[in-house]
RNA sequence: CGGGAUGUGGCGCAGCUUGGUAGCGCACUUCGUUCGGGACGAAGGGGCCGCAGGUUCGAAUCCUGUCAUCCCGACCA
């Protein structure tokens, strides 16, 4: 290809739209460009890299013996309905686009594809004989998120490669899941990326075990938990970690634990309440209120209790109220604050926030309109734990100092409702600390178990003869994310620096001087020749200065720049690393096979050799 | 959804306080000089100043409304 003919216009200065490195380069050096939030046009440059990055997982996945497919993106409501996600994906913070045809009917554009493909399998997989099945698919899904940023990491419209599996029983769903991870690894690698893998919370999809693949920037939105013998790591989300121990209180049980009262004016925070009652944060537990809604219409009141110091991480706790209510009330749509407006929109008295204590009776619920009446208490190991503690006393200004679990009269049953921080010991080893980096999620790979395969009645005949649902994995890896993934990885202050395999092209061949006949001359020769040996190769013909070329081609990343210049009519010319270190004076009969086996080498990506 | 900011040519911005129907840099077109790290000179094209009302003789500028985009938050009372 030549510059000249690939519609390539960069810009000098940063668009105004883009915050992260990796969103103002693609959009700087002219590889996207965007039409609407979280929606963008691939130009021809980015769609050689997605193809590039594309073709990569799907020889891997071949590899894997898993089977390329392509499955609409126009979905029937009735599919998701019979699934039980239409509503939580609809409504609430739902992030399905929707509509209805002429006839009335209700689509959604696919988010995903369990509901399809389950269906489908249900179809045609008759028979334990033909499983295990894995079948994937590369194009475009949709997702109306909350806050597109970013650039292509959190579109609204996405290229993403998903894969689903079918098994007869659990262990070969487990097999297929340890090659998808294998495969998965390849990918990163020979993409170029640095990747790991952590433990991550399986969401809205579902299921058992579950892994993420996070490649190491610091632009990642994830906050990634690891222990420094490599043993552990995980998705903050799923965390979990030894929390400090506490501090025990001094004045022990009070009032036979009943506690005695604290006079504590203006502490309404836990920072403020030990400042002042010169507290450890460990000795006291906190409260907090919160609404759950669910798809039946069902609004519960929550009473969470933590430690003082810990943090109540709302994924698990979003899983504890799915594991509750989803059979009986469906999903869960919305966890908020209970807040005094809410209170008095239900008729309720007004609660002594900041002063709310374990022991908040269910009575101050009794005459709530859409409420139930009573709380869900859910308290936290941390909390659960402690022999005695200082609480709130349910009353403006006042604290309870020695108080118990029995002697407020309360037998909690505990949970694991806290955030693991950065510091804490590690089960596997207390001698070990978490250690917080930041990472892009560019893979998850999840055992889905028999969910939706029982939800969208997909049965098999066993081998015995019964009917059953299939074991079920998915595996997704965001091919366009992974992309700028790529760029926040590897770029520089002058531009990009395309890891090989994924790069638009591989070499730029550069006429410093194009008026100059010598050099137009051997730069096409070797253009000629570099095609005829199988390299992506660059032309750039523009009749623009050298220093214009050199800026340009810094920024569009290509690995490998030839200079054809000065030594031209010696038949001599520079080899340039994109990354960096002296440039290579060559001939120019030497280059084509020196770099034909360098590219060789580079094509492997970080993949360690055979 | 809450908070903050911003909407002026393709991109980045000034002008708005103190109303008098638009300007700078980059990019684009033509000509000349230049030619190994975003050249210089000359000439040129391109904007109903987000949109809708209002105030005024007159609005990019003041007022009201509305839309859009970006950032922060949407767990700790």
């Amino acid at each position: 290809m030549r510059v000249s003919r690939l519609m390539l216009v960069t810009l000098r200065d940063d668009p105004a739209e883009a915050e992260i490195a990796s969103h103002k380069l693609l959009l700087r050096a002219g590889y996207i460009r965007r039409l609407s939030p979280g929606i963008y046009a691939y130009l021809p440059l980015m769609w050689r890299v997605l193809r590039k990055v594309a073709q990569v997982v799907r020889e891997e996945m071949d590899r894997a013996g898993a089977l390329e497919t392509l499955l609409p993106q126009l979905q029937p409501a009735d599919l998701w309905q019979r699934s039980g996600r239409w509503a939580g994906y609809t409504a609430g913070e739902g992030i399905m686009f929707h509509l209805e045809d002429r006839q009335g009917r209700e689509f959604g554009l696919g988010p995903t594809h369990e509901e399809v493909i389950t269906t489908l399998a249900g179809d045609l997989l008759r028979s334990y004989r033909q499983l295990p099945v894995n079948l994937y698919q590369i194009q475009t899904k949709f997702r109306d998120e909350i806050r597109p940023r970013f650039g292509l990491m959190r579109g609204r419209e996405f290229i993403m490669k998903d894969a689903y599996s079918f098994h007869a029983d659990e262990q070969s769903l487990q097999q297929a899941y340890a090659e998808m991870d294998g495969a998965y690894r390849r990918i990163f690698a020979r993409c170029g990326l640095r990747a790991v893998a952590v433990e991550a919370d399986s969401g809205a999809i579902g299921g058992s075990a579950s892994q993420e693949f996070m490649v190491t920037a610091e632009a990642g939105e994830d906050l990634i938990l690891a222990s420094s013998d490599g043993r552990y790591a995980a998705n903050q989300e799923r965390a979990i970690s030894l929390p400090p121990e506490a501090v025990p209180l001094a004045a022990g049980p009070l009032a036979s634990g009943a506690g005695e009262l604290l006079e504590t004016p203006d502490q309404a925070s836990i920072d403020s309440l030990c400042r002042g009652q010169g507290l450890d944060s460990t000795q006291v537990v906190k409260v907090l209120l919160q609404l759950a809604r669910f798809e039946s219409g069902l609004q519960q009141p929550l009473l969470l209790v933590l430690r003082g110091d810990q943090q109540l991480n709302t994924v698990k706790l979003a899983n504890g109220l799915n594991g509750r209510f989803a059979e009986r009330h469906g999903a869960l749509l919305a966890v908020e604050p209970l807040s005094p407006e809410a209170l008095e929109r239900q008729g309720l008295a007004p609660l002594p926030f900041g002063y709310l204590g374990p022991q908040l009776s269910d009575a101050v619920l009794a005459p709530a309109r859409d409420w139930q009446p009573h709380f869900l208490r859910l308290v936290d190991h941390t909390a659960a734990d402690l022999p005695c503690f200082v609480c709130g006393a349910n009353q403006p200004g006042a604290h309870l100092l020695g108080a118990s679990w029995s002697g407020l009269g309360l037998t909690p049953s505990a949970l694991d409702l806290r955030a693991a921080q950065p510091g804490d010991r590690c089960l596997h080893d207390p001698s070990q600390r978490l250690e917080a980096s930041r990472g892009i999620e560019v893979g998850h790979i999840f055992q889905l178990g028999r969910k939706y395969s029982t939800a969208m009645e997909a049965c098999f005949t066993t081998e015995a003869g019964s009917q059953e649902p299939f074991w079920m994995g998915c595996y997704g890896i965001g091919v366009s994310r992974l992309a700028q993934a790529a760029v926040e990885q590897h770029h520089d202050a002058h531009g990009i620096c395309w890891p090989l395999p994924i790069a638009p092209f591989e070499v730029l061949v550069v006429p410093a001087n194009g008026a100059d006949p010598v050099q137009g001359e051997l730069a096409e020769q070797l253009y000629a020749e570099l095609q005829h040996a199988g390299v992506d190769v660059l032309l750039d013909d523009r009749s623009e200065r050298a220093g214009v070329k050199f800026k340009d081609g810094d920024l569009l990343g290509i690995p490998w720049r030839v200079v054809v210049g000065r030594g031209a009519a010696a038949g001599r010319l520079e080899l340039v690393d994109r990354r960096g270190g002296d440039p290579q004076d060559l001939a120019a009969a030497e280059l084509v096979p020196h770099l034909v086996e360098c590219i060789g080498r580079q094509r492997q990506g970080l993949l360690p050799p055979c």
